[in-house]
DNA sequence: GGAATAAAAGGACATTTGTCCCAAGCTCTA
DNA sequence: TAGAGCTTGGGACAAATGTCCTTTTATTCC
């Protein structure tokens, strides 16, 4: 659920070395909205320390949260690849360090770095891998197996998150996770 | 709902006129299944002509349809980038022209040809792009609105394919996918 | 510290969707 | 051509989920 990618982090650490001034360092408060849904920026942003979620929000002001990112994690890079607006906001969780790249600067590694390029092309293709069976999952098991499911993967987040954002994430209403929620608590104990 | 990427079998053609013997092409049957999921394969597929449907298969059978690719939509080619099992299994719909590549011609191809390199990786952010709205707006929407929506997108669809693709597409059963239809046809006959 | 605001929890009811059937129509083939 | 096996369509009921509302408990902010 909280996606990372360690081998970016290192690579950019070392290209640091190299070229300090290019890719920069900034730091944002939690519950900082970053990029916000259709609209356009001039940045790529990869995750250096904290955790930020990734969402769409619909006309009826639904949030969906796409997926929560962690370290090494990029997001803005989409908008390089086809000159559209962003389609998902993106909030800081915890605190959040990140390294910054001008699109200028971005568009230049790609093509002049093929580390850069192979680490790109392979984020991406991961952010395809893991979305597919995600949501045939979610459609398919009910709500009690989707928190089981979470709370074995990442058992911190469930402590952390808010109930809404959990929900948001499954894909349903506060009090549909509310009532599975009881419900597994009934049956742990009857188990007892 | 079929996707497509014209830009790229144009490149693909211009490129087979240079080195004819690294790219096949070849036919599949309607209905036959390409690529099975949780497997491993040694070519990248490129659609020429043709539907094909993507989908991945649950522990319960259930399919669960990710994205029809239509002309200039590859597949296979994820694991080009991460060495995993493919995720999702293609079937052709109709009869199916592809171009097909071996992973080391491909990987060259990325290495050497820039252009290449450049039409997969906006490929790559056009798929992340069309998923993340595509979930959000199936759980925010009742079957009907999905229903119209699809049929206002590829009325020529709705009539090729069998009800159970409609159904796995939207990610519901036939059983609902029949009543929400009967329910719009109620509707269109009292709005006369 | 106290008011205002947000988060958590859940009752009651409505709606949606799924499950399990059955039956009619079609296709394929032995 | 009879029957096996799909696909389509729908009835009846069960289960899951959403909506609306209220209460309680944290949190935030003057």
């Amino acid at each position: 659920m909280i996606r990372t990618n360690k081998d970016f982090i290192v690579y950019i650490d070392t290209l640091r070395k190299k070229s300090r001034n290019q890719i920069n360092e900034q730091v944002f408060e939690p519950k900082t909205t970053i990029l916000k849904q259709d609209r356009r920026y001039n940045s790529v942003y990869l995750i250096r320390k904290g955790i930020a979620k990734c969402y769409i929000t619909d006309e009826n002001g639904k949030e969906f949260i796409q997926e929560f990112l962690g370290e090494g994690m990029e997001f803005g890079e989409l908008e390089i690849f086809s000159n559209n607006l962003t389609i998902c906001s993106v909030t800081s969780v915890s605190e959040l360090e990140v390294y910054s790249f001008s699109h200028g600067t971005y568009r230049t590694l790609l093509e002049e770095d093929p580390i850069f390029n192979q680490l790109v092309m392979k984020a991406l293709a991961d952010k395809i891998r893991y979305k597919a069976p995600r949501h045939s999952y979610q459609h398919s098991y009910p709500i009690e197996d989707n928190i089981l499911r979470l709370q074995r993967l990442f058992p911190e987040l469930t402590e952390v998150l808010p109930k809404k954002d959990i929900a948001n994430y499954i894909g349903v209403t506060i009090r549909s996770l509310n009532r599975a929620l009881k419900e597994l608590k009934l049956k742990q104990e009857n188990s007892k």
